[in-house]
Parts: C-alpha cells; structure tokens; sequence
DNA sequence: TTGATTATAGTCGCTTTGACTATAATCACA
DNA sequence: TGTGATTATAGTCAAAGCGACTATAATCAA
C-alpha cells in the first residue's frame, strides 16, 4: 500500500526535531464510602508540591496508548486492576507543573470500596478517601475552565477522620480537575450505565443498593418507587438487566437481586 | 511558599531522563452547507497518507496550551478564528501514525459557512467540505473505539461534488475520529448552545434559520411549531435570547429576529 | 400475633413532547 | 384590489415522563 516515496520519508525522519511536553496519564478513583462520594487521593512524597494531595498518575511509556499507560499506573499506585476507565479530558496549561512542559491526559474510573486496598502490607503509597461536598456551578455542560478559579475558601473535599481539605493543600490543578470530574460523572449518571460500576457485584445486586450509589453520587435522596420505576424500564425492559433472585438475610421485606447482562 | 528543598529539586531536575511522545492538536471543523452537516478536511500533501483526506491540526509549542495551539492552528491551515474550540478526546494508540509515536488532542468547532475560505487567494491549503453521512451506532455515549472498526465498504462523507469518500481514503485513524466527533456534537446539542455557533450572526438571527441548523445537524427534520415552542422555553424565557426585530424581505410570513445575548 | 422495617406496587397531577390543525403576515400576480 | 402561494407563528390534544405520595407485601424480632 505504501509508495516508495513513503518508504524513504518514514526512513528519514527525524523525530528529534521538535521539542516535546512531557505526557502523562492522572487516574482520578471514585468510590462509595459510607454512603458518600469518595475520591482517592495519595500524599506527595517528593517535590514539587511535597506533603500535598495528588491524584495517581504518571508518565506514559512510549510502547502502551494513554488507555494503557492509566492501567498500568492505577495498578500500580493504589493495587487497583480490572476497572472500566473513561476518560475525562486533556489539561494543558503551560504552567500547571513547575517542573517542565507536561501535558496530562486524565481518566476517571468508579471503583467498589472493597477493590480498595489500604495501609500497610498493600506495598501501595499512603493513598487516602475524600469526602466530596459540593461543587459549585454544578451544571453538566461547559470546559473544566482552566482559569485560576480555585479560591481557596471553598472546600471540596473532606478527609475520612473529619478534616477539611482546601483547595491549597491539593497539588497542581487537580481541584480544577476533580471538580470538573464530579460534574461530568453526576451528569452521566443517568445516560449512561457509570453507576454499575461502583456496584460490588454487577451480577447480584439489588435495586436499593443501586439507589444508594445514584444517592451517593448525586448527593440527594432519590425516592425509591421512582427510581425502582425509571430502572425498569430503563434496563430491565431492554434485557441489560434481569432478575436472577431474591436477596437472603435481610432487615425487612428481602429485595429481588438482578444481575447486569454482559 | 516553596520550601528550600522544592527549589532545589527544580533546579536539578532534568527534563530528559524521558522519552517523550510527540502531541499534536487536530481541528475538526463542521459547517452547515446546503442544508447538510460538513466536515473540512485537507488533502494531504506529504507523506505519511499523501493524497489522502486529513483533519487540519500540527505539533504544539512548547509555549502554547493546548487550546492556544488548535486557534493557532486553525488559522493557520484554514484560515478560521474567532471561533469557540471544543475539547473532543485524545488519541494514542501507538501506532496511530507511522513515523514516530504521536498523541493527538482532538478539538472541533462550529464554524458558519461564510467563515470558511476556499480556492486561490487564500493562502490556504486545499481544503474541502465533505458531507457526513449516517452514522452507524449513533448512540450519545460510549468512547471512540479505537479498536479498528474502520469498515471500508462504510461511507462516512460525501464530497460537495457527489464522490463518495471511503474510509481507506482518509488519512491516520481521522475516520474515527470524526465518527466520534459527529455523535457527540449531536448528543450536545440539544442540552448546550452548540447549536448558534452555526448561525452567520447569533446577533441577528430566525428561529427557521436555527431549526434548520438542528436538521443539518440530527439530520432530520424537525417540527416548526414545535421547535419554536422548546427554544422559546429554553433560552427566550430564561433570557439567553431576546427577539429584537423582524426579518425584512422574506417569501411567505417573515420571521421575528433574534439575539444571543453575550 | 404484633409491630418494626424495608421493598415493591399503584395513584395522581403536573410537565414535557410529538403530531397535528388553525391562523397570521408577507409577496406575486392577475 | 383581491386571491392564492408561501412561510411563520399559535394553539390543541393525547401520550409519555416524572415527582410526590399512599398502599401493600414480605421479612424479622419479640
């Protein structure tokens, strides 16, 4: 298929002609933790930003596509393997890392909390949960906007033992990005099947352990007939969804388990 | 606010301790031509792909952000600006462009026809528009599939002169990316203001004139009464647009003129 | 058996939406 | 100066969607 004229042009060139930035990938984890949004954070050990909270990532490998490289490198920040990563969007400002040009392309994945690992013996760095409050301008649409909006009065995240996190005490823009990141994920959770994901077992679960996770996400209470309702005919009636029992041991009334259809 | 450590650290850090891919921009513009949807692309004229249909876009500075980079770009290659980028995604698979490892942040834009500037004077390369057929599997979400679906026998454009584009005359995985590109212009179309990007004057324009912007668009056509009555609810009401006139010398009824309010 | 608890089912009214009909404002032309 | 063609705008109607709420069912503990 290639002319010879290609042949001789893929020959001769150069890559070293032009500078590059520097790529990497961030992972951006959520889960579901005491009936809140969490988002997992690990604790700088080494400048810049020393001491301050960062999202997992790294750099890409020359041989595996960003998809690959955030894998690999939530695998092996934070343990975490066979997750559905999607991701969120390219940040490139010039100044966003004061060491050199790097251009980070961010991912996003919701994870149960019992594919989490923590403390000692996980050989993973002190990687840690957030609570995430609320985001303003909470509107689906928009840019991550860039700009220097982080004002550091507003709280975005609270740490598992109670204390707050501002703004200033998380590395780079990643304020910037777990804003925009918890905007995306609220608007498409209801277009999209994302809430499975934090599901423990996307093959037995029940429809209030659903509820929970759209609760948790969406920060508000969600009626449970409705919700029963739009589920049905929103997965149930298409086949995604089917029911393949009922719950055992229950407080009350025990709920019909469904199972995801692959 | 830097300790003394941090500043020595960026001292001595040293940027080339890594391989580094190449990052490009690519600029997918859409425009609304006799009533269809189109897509500018360029005929490449060195290799790799030569003679083949390719999204304008070229390697980003290292002074630039990536959204400065895709303006300048696209002025450059077609002479367009001033006009609203949108982030799309970023490709990376690794052998997405023979010469050398290249990751792509891809932008698109709506652009009004009578912005684009064709033929001899200027100074811009070939470019053309192609109309977007149907797209398969047109559903709102999902990622891009990278895997190679690229089917040849599948149409995807039409050339303004009526040849037909197969997907093997389309350089690099641009294919697939304007496939993507496409789904989700028509998923955003309807809960942003995409849509007026498209007007020659969103500060003088007729509800008829945007309806056919979301025909060219969904491509199909919609309800006139009905149409009318969700803008109206939507922006009109909420003040977004405001009517400011009537149109002059019109066939049939004329319309009430309207505008975007900055 | 009773009450507490929780899942599920059903009802009601409001809003949204698609299909359709009616009316209004212009122009061309007899 | 009508009259019809043309196109924008207005209104109607029924079905679907959705939030709030009530009713019922299935379990456990006492």
């Amino acid at each position: 298929m290639e002319s010879r004229l290609e042949e001789q042009y893929l020959r001769e060139y150069d890559p070293s002609q032009f500078d590059r930035p520097s790529v990497t990938v961030d992972i951006l984890v959520f889960t579901i933790c005491q009936k809140k949004l969490c988002a997992l954070l690990i604790k700088r050990d080494m400048p810049p930003f020393i001491g301050k909270w960062a999202i997992p990532g790294g750099f890409i490998k020359m041989n595996e596509s960003a998809d690959q490289a955030a894998a690999r490198k939530l695998k092996e920040e934070t343990g975490i393997e066979g997750v559905r990563l999607e991701q969120l969007y390219t940040f490139s400002a010039i100044d966003r890392d004061p060491r050199t040009r790097v251009i980070s392309i961010v991912y996003f994945a919701a994870v149960p909390y019992d594919k989490l690992k923590f403390g000692a013996g996980s050989g993973v760095k002190s990687a840690e949960l957030f609570t995430v409050g609320q985001i303003q301008g909470d509107s689906v649409s928009g840019p991550p906007e860039e700009t220097d909006d982080n004002d550091a009065s507003d709280i975005l995240l609270t740490g598992r033992n109670g204390e707050e996190i501002a703004i200033t005490d998380i590395a780079f823009d990643h304020a910037t990005i777990i804003r925009y990141a918890v905007r995306r994920m609220r608007g498409k959770l209801d277009y999209t099947e994302l809430g499975f994901d934090f599901l423990k077992d996307s093959s037995a679960f029940t429809l209030p352990e659903l509820r929970e996770v759209y609760e948790a996400v969406l920060d508000r209470p969600l009626d449970a007939g409705n919700f029963r309702r739009t589920i049905l005919m929103k997965y149930v009636s298409g086949g995604r969804v089917r029911q393949v029992g009922i719950q055992k041991e229950s407080v009350g009334r025990p709920a019909a388990v469904y199972s995801r259809t692959t």
